[in-house]
DNA sequence: ATGCATTTGTTCGTATGTATG
DNA sequence: GCATACATACGAACAAATGCA
């Protein structure tokens, strides 16, 4: 005989694990944990609820079939994280993506530098290998949490003032426009994905388990000429990609 | 004085890094280390051509800028990758994608079985939640060389003979038109990156610290029907997606 | 490299309430 | 009432994956 009968479910109520997943589920929506947060474990929930291990099991099963949370053999159960779509068009620009999610936009210039051009980036920008390009390095926010890092070259005979418009002006738009550069669009983006370097992960406050998009985007004026030449990189899977051809 | 003179190298022939640089290239050429491989190490490539490891540092440096080989301090000399572009279009096939490159297309179907939507799946293919739907997860291969796994989801109620017609049908296209659905194009592709499960890292034959590109697609008809939801996994870096808007 | 602790995954068995005929 | 099938729930044990010292 077990120690304790098993309490029976009446009909017309929720079963046990349904009211646990409802539970869990609120609490989730009010941010414990947060998104890419880790559940308590099975055995811990069980005790919390009072009841064996299969039941928890059922309602964390129905919430990752929802897609709400994931599971991962030996490491726990972990809240889904909430995804911010980079829609990849021919004029994206940083700011009104971040808007577009009803997001704060936000981000830190790391370094604003002339340098000489060396070979994959007179490559991207078809330019001479050693000629003067300005570099800037900066990382975007999103409500205060970083969504990208992004390297970006222009080449410095665009214009002279540019470098001075991209230390005054808050976006890159804006310093192109201020040096006679009204528009530009993307040409070509070449993504592929590697695991982040220390600095990386710590910028971009991701576990170095975590791999990130990296995107190789040439971006060109009305009239063909190449402007701009960059690496963005993303962390996954805070940021995904859309493709909408 | 030295121990032995230095021998000199007659003008009018190679020099001995030289020499090892174009042995190293005809046999990565042939295949030994193939692409992502690792050659000997220094000292072991010293000891074989029977020279000091300087020498052979100036060989391997040169197939480094070259491109041919990437140097890891502490890890060794490695083949380069070589890339397949995926170009993410509208109209995008296995086959001819592989063909473009010059490449032998091949695949094997790893499951074929009709089973119910998923949540996840339903959403994707526009169902309800337990229709049925046909699952098929494929390997593609260039020149035997893995470059791909999908899994692909079809609504069962597009046509009664779609089960047999992608079993008899060498690709998805041909199968689609064999039940009568002559033309559909990608509608949207959302782009993330993540490890490999051990089973995927097998299958495509990449160590698990090479993140997966992972893509899932919407394919419409003509009509804008949804025809086709699917995950694609890509090895990176053999594997780059090319976006041009 | 190895073992250990933690966590999820799976498979036994047992028991009870609900629905069906 | 009874037999049956099914979902729910509990208990125990072991397998498999992961992370860490």
């Amino acid at each position: 005989m077990p120690a304790r009968a098993p309490k029976p479910h009446a009909k017309d109520r929720d079963t046990i694990w349904q009211q646990i997943a409802t539970t869990l589920r609120a609490e989730i929506a009010a941010g414990t944990p947060p998104p890419g947060g880790r559940l308590p474990s099975e055995a811990a929930l069980a005790a919390r609820f009072a009841v064996n291990r299969h039941t928890v099991r059922q309602g964390l099963g129905a919430l990752a079939r929802e897609g709400l949370i994931q599971i991962a053999q030996g490491r726990g159960s972990f809240v889904a994280e909430d995804v911010l779509d980079y829609a990849i068009g021919p004029r994206t620009r940083f700011s009104e993506w971040i808007r577009r999610h009803n997001r704060e936009p936000g981000g830190q210039v790391l370094r604003l530098i002339e340098i000489r051009a060396e070979a994959s980036v007179a490559r991207g920008l078809d330019v001479a290998e050693g000629s003067p390009v300005i570099l800037l390095e900066r990382l975007g926010l999103a409500d205060g949490r970083p969504v990208s890092l992004t390297t970006h070259h222009f080449p410095a005979a665009l214009g002279a003032g540019l470098l001075d418009a991209l230390r005054d002006q808050p976006g890159i738009s804006a310093a192109l426009a201020a040096i006679g550069i009204a528009d530009y669009r993307r040409q070509v983006s070449r993504v592929t994905a590697r695991p982040p370097t220390a600095e990386e992960a710590a910028l971009l406050r991701i576990p170095r388990s975590r791999p990130l998009l990296v995107a190789e985007n040439v971006n060109v004026d009305a009239a063909g000429r190449v402007v701009e030449f960059g690496l963005a990189r993303y962390p996954t899977p805070r940021v995904q990609l859309v493709f909408e051809p």
